[in-house]
DNA sequence: GGTATAGTTTGGAACGTTCCAAGAGGAACA
DNA sequence: TGTTCCTCTTGGAACGTTCCAAACTATACC
């Protein structure tokens, strides 16, 4: 009615209400609204890490572009877990958003499906087998390949890789760099040691490195936090960076262009992809498709301080 | 009844119920029930500036006290723009949160006010005037001593502050800067340039420094963003950090912690202000209070490689 | 003045829950 | 067999909206 500026209303009472309005303070309740209209205007967005920043950018996008087509955006976090994570879904799903990101979801598929069953969902950064849902991924296998290509430009030939564990694309970043590895001759030189996607797993990959010599001369981590762990620890032990050993991240998060970080990287375009997340749904929200999408967003190298020539060698006993 | 898992129910019908449940994909209807029960489980939070991880902390302690006491969180954000954040405070009202938490609002004191009208309200990390709202918020006062006691002692007399615009804390931080310096007997060296709590303001600020010497000693920048901003500028510019020129920040974010940006900050524990905020909400919500409260945390100093004895001073003209 | 016609107002029903009152069965007891 | 009490089930009202149909009120035209 009035609220809505609806025509079919006089100009006398239109007035009228909108003085009572002001002077009760009303406001209206719009899960009256979404319970008539069976529809929130709410978007459902399930963040598994909140603390890395490569998310921040996400949600940045999400946002934006969700406030331009007049949804709202409901955040919940799973901390890494998948249990917490499917509640934090099911939770999105009893509120009635009217559909659902899922960012680097690590709950199993069918959990995804059953979700996709209620509303349109969009998975970000991470390969769906069924087609009942969109999807928004970046080229892990290509973006690997092109932090392989690099460091082997430099002339590197021993190039180990930390793995980053359930994080997302983690899987495919390792195969990718196998492949790629493979691919320029080097199948001899693949290492893979494990980590995660936090600081924490990049400190333990390099511990597994140091502890089992020869050092690589380069270490591409499967992602920025995970390589920023790395250049702790490689620190710690003395060594420098790039002098004594490259390191190569993935994301290419405002983590690493800062300054004193500098770190090499792979840039997947974070707020690109929540912002086609959004429209995905949007899309499927307005009807105007049914049959599943999957966006593939190209990733680039960003070659900044922590990459160089390989070292002499004198440290690889 | 069945889905609360209520007494008063046969274990026959229970049995069957749960059974429908299973095989028609049920699943309660929150909204329905917030509408009639007249409170959603919800609370609204208003995060000023996703970008700064600082709030990233403070989302996290939200989130995880939120799940302990069974409240969903429902996230908005203003960036930084005070238009945006009224709108985004009143689509959470609208929403029928049952709280909201106002995390650096620069919302005007009559748009807070108006919220409190309608639920409780909490206000996170700025001086609230009004008595209807509570508020979590750090002693601005004496972080900003204790940074400046921190370049004292270290030697330092020409310590210039950046200041940070509008953004949280900003005002009482520069006034805290300048009663420190003059308690200390430095009332003639204060110097405060413009800034803004971003990487950008740091620049901004340290630029206005280089342009009109002599150069100070020591910087204390308002928060991290800004002081790493500051850092960048002054590389730039070819200086290095501590031995020509002390640096600290404020927040202690985790950007701070990052070994390869070392940077000497204040720490004010962003996760617990968030689970304090959550509280606050959760006491006046099941009605155990009614004044309002105004929780200070105590900040503390962490020196970490950016701050150092002033440089002989060659520099100086 | 009567009648069509548009514009406006009014009154339900519906959305999916919760909560309460009233009704229906049984078991226990005299 | 009837009474009482208890447990369980059933039926409605309510929450604050939207949407539709029906009733009402001007206005215009013949």
């Amino acid at each position: 009615m009035v609220t809505r500026g609806e025509r079919g209303v006089s100009p006398a009472s239109r007035q009228a209400i909108l003085e009572a309005i002001e002077e009760l303070g009303y406001r209206p309740n719009l899960m009256a609204r979404s319970l008539v209209e069976r529809r929130s205007r709410i978007l459902g967005v399930m963040i598994s890490d909140l603390r890395n920043p490569f998310f921040g950018a996400v949600v940045a996008g999400i946002q934006d572009r969700a406030r331009e087509l007049g949804y709202q955006v409901l955040f919940n976090t799973g901390e890494r877990d998948p249990a917490l994570e499917e509640e934090a879904i099911e939770s999105l799903l009893q509120l009635r958003v009217d559909g659902l990101i899922l960012a680097s979801p690590r709950v199993d598929d069918p959990v995804v499906a059953r979700a996709a069953a209620a509303v349109p969902v969009v998975v970000l950064n991470r390969e769906t087998s069924g087609d009942d849902t969109d999807s928004v991924t970046n080229d892990n296998l290509r973006g690997a390949r092109l932090a392989v290509e690099h460091l082997v430009q430099l002339g590197h030939r021993a190039i180990a890789f930390i793995a980053g564990g359930a994080g997302a694309g983690a899987r495919i970043r390792a195969e990718g760099y196998r492949r790629a590895m493979a691919a320029l001759g080097l199948a001899d030189q693949i290492r893979v040691v494990d980590g995660a996607h936090t600081e924490e797993g990049g400190e333990r990959g390099v511990r597994a490195l140091l502890a089992s010599p020869p050092l690589p001369t380069a270490i591409f981590a499967s992602n920025d936090l995970c390589a920023i762990g790395a250049m702790n620890a490689l620190e710690e032990a003395g060594l420098r960076i790039p002098q004594d050993i490259s390191l190569i991240g993935y994301d290419n998060t405002s983590l690493a262009a800062l300054r004193h970080v500098s770190l090499s990287s792979i840039h997947q375009a974070g707020g690109d992809m929540g912002r086609s997340a959004v429209d995905r749904l949007a899309e499927r929200l307005a009807g105007e498709r049914t049959a599943s999408r999957h966006d593939v967003v190209t990733p680039s190298l960003v070659v900044r301080s922590t990459s160089g020539p390989p070292r002499g060698d004198g440290l690889a006993g």
